[in-house]
DNA sequence: GATGAATGAGTCTTCATTCAT
DNA sequence: TATGAATGAAGACTCATTCAT
């Protein structure tokens, strides 16, 4: 179901299992690092999170940008595969969507917004076509949710995942406590919001994932 | 109707005319940097907003910290005027909260997660003292929708507060074109989410502004 | 006769006296250290024969490349400074074109090798008006040698120049005794075998300075 | 003729014969890595250039120092393998000092200045002899050109051992078209101003190589 | 014996803060 | 008082060298 994202260049020979193992280290600790002290968190700590050298970074990664990039793939991906799980599995539309929008939580979607971070390339086809690969996904489970009559008709893909970043991202500084369960408070009442019908008209137009890595 | 929250120390003589509106342009400039480029903008490019030299802003707030003391002070005061404003001229309930929202939205109120940011005195009188107006005004704003059965009944003001801050605060690297109107599509979803009669049960409890800030 | 190469944008308002001062400090150590240790000179390094912190090399220049750049200029100017006082002053032809490669030695001309670094920006235009100069200037000096018959006619600007380089560079490590009179040996050697009646048929091609810094 | 300097240690064992082929290709890339990128050229690019693994330097030379010692050795050997060569083949003294001076830029001799390098024994047994094979090879091409009244008297072997060195160099950056055909002119007209009879007097006094290699 | 991977020390660069005009 | 300039501490990145396979 789920690609593996963690193998950059298929062309590669082949990584030592320790350094694979140091490698996928590497981006996890980046993304627990990034989704706490936000994406300005220093190497050096996320190295001593992944318990290496700072060194050892930029030996799998050649800078801050390719790490960054890495970590958002690892997001989306993960993201993704609770997508495909959820429309797989659940009988009811409005149902598989709840359930991939908290799961999502879970994997720290929060990070999303790192594919509008200045430092990554945008154009990137690895980026593309994961950023695709989730957003197919989710306009599926919201067509299905929306073709059960659950769904109200005036969102779209982009309305739900910016929003769902933005009430996933981690506060500033270190969290408080229990942040993380009062996030599904949050998620379920945006949830709410988006069941048919609607109870309000929306302002401006829906917009999609695409639509929001455009330059002005 | 709002209380003046430029004045740090009342006890100071009193400031010249000129010191006077360079502070409130460093404060102003300050709480736009941070919003378009985070709460780690350059004090320099916050000056140059502002059009002062760098070292007037030290002779206004003895370092960081203090400055951003002051925007996280302005930030709550004029959302508390909002929400003043709006419980004094709506006549109905849910349709007071709905301006607030929005006009917070407005006020750039997403720089509120500064008030949990690791730089700052989180115990400073001053701080306590807007954050709990802002959160007296924004019960009672509260309350009047529930006493008119259009607010559902298990929220409290930390879930409105929260996810507010995090529906509008600004998306890292240079925002998208047309963000902000973005943004008040994602707050309707949200009070249409908080209306009577609820869609759903919610996890955990309903927090307060004091809980958010309590450490761990 | 010589321009002042020291202010690099004459759109700048005006410069401080102290920080002048510093400005023509830090590349006046810039080129004795490059002059000394390579263009590879830690910037620390400079800064403390500057006599100034790391960072003010930072306030004057962008980046390492900038104040390579500007160290060219500086070696360039001087040089071409000597080469006009030369022209003016000597009555003779050949004695000039001496008196200008000794010159050239002490001016440190060697940092000359400076602008075909890789980290300088070769279509500079104050580094190409400042290159043509001296350009201009020894090709007059080569021009009046030569129209005294004491010249050889089978050579160009290029071929001085690189020699003059090339042998007034530093040795690397710390220079040996006596290195600076050593030099002039071999310059007046070279300027020896420059003499008319050629002694010998060159291989290859007379080369320009502009010649040199194309790319392959 | 020549000795093999490729072999450090005599007390050694042997090499296994792709060992010795990995120490001799190491010692080549280096020459040319060095006189490409200059003194600093990164191990791991000589690896690269070489073909082996970064650590299997590291097999064959303790650390760096002895790898630039034992490139030093390599090029001065074939460099005194050509004077051997050039004086006896040559009939005519001027013109075997000719050949040998061209030939030996196209041995790199411009890397003979790792010679007066920082990081390197400069008494170490080997440099020193293979240093003066070289110092009396040239010294006898020199005596033999001197003894046909054909190369003035007032210059020893340093003069030619360091001007040729200096004049070979390479250009820092990617050098440009052509360098190495345009290196052989300055050569000529280098060998031109050492003909006698001497068309100037000389500032300064002669100097050997030994002399060269004193520490102040 | 050879290799890919890991590391710590060193360099470049930025920025909050202090100083001198 | 306000300002441009200076600074030290901190973070990104490189590279010689060591380690584990």
């Amino acid at each position: 179901m789920a690609a593996d994202t963690t193998i950059a260049k298929p062309a590669q020979p082949r990584l030592r299992a320790d350094a694979l193992r140091n490698r996928e280290r590497i981006v996890a600790a980046a993304r627990e690092a990034i989704v706490e002290h936000g994406a300005g968190s220093p190497l050096d700590e996320i190295a001593r999170r992944a318990g290496v050298g700072n060194a050892t970074i930029y030996r799998h990664f050649t800078d801050r940008r390719e790490l960054i990039h890495h970590v958002a793939l690892s997001v989306m991906s993960r993201a993704a595969d609770q997508a495909e799980s959820a429309l797989a599995e659940e009988p009811d539309g409005f149902s598989a969507l709840e359930r991939f929008v908290h799961a999502a939580a879970d994997e720290r979607i929060g990070a999303l917004c790192l594919l509008l971070s200045d430092g990554i390339d945008k154009e990137h086809p690895d980026l593309i076509a994961t950023r695709d690969r989730l957003s197919a996904d989710v306009e599926a489970l919201m067509g299905a949710a929306r073709a059960g009559g659950q769904l109200r008709t005036d969102i779209g893909v982009g309305d739900l995942m910016v929003a769902l970043n933005q009430l996933t991202r981690p506060l500033p500084g270190s969290a408080c406590v229990n942040f993380d369960t009062f996030v599904h408070r949050h998620l379920q009442l945006f949830l709410d919001g988006l069941r048919a019908p609607a109870r309000s008209e929306l302002p401006g137009e829906s917009v999609t994932l695409q639509d929001l890595q455009q330059r002005p």
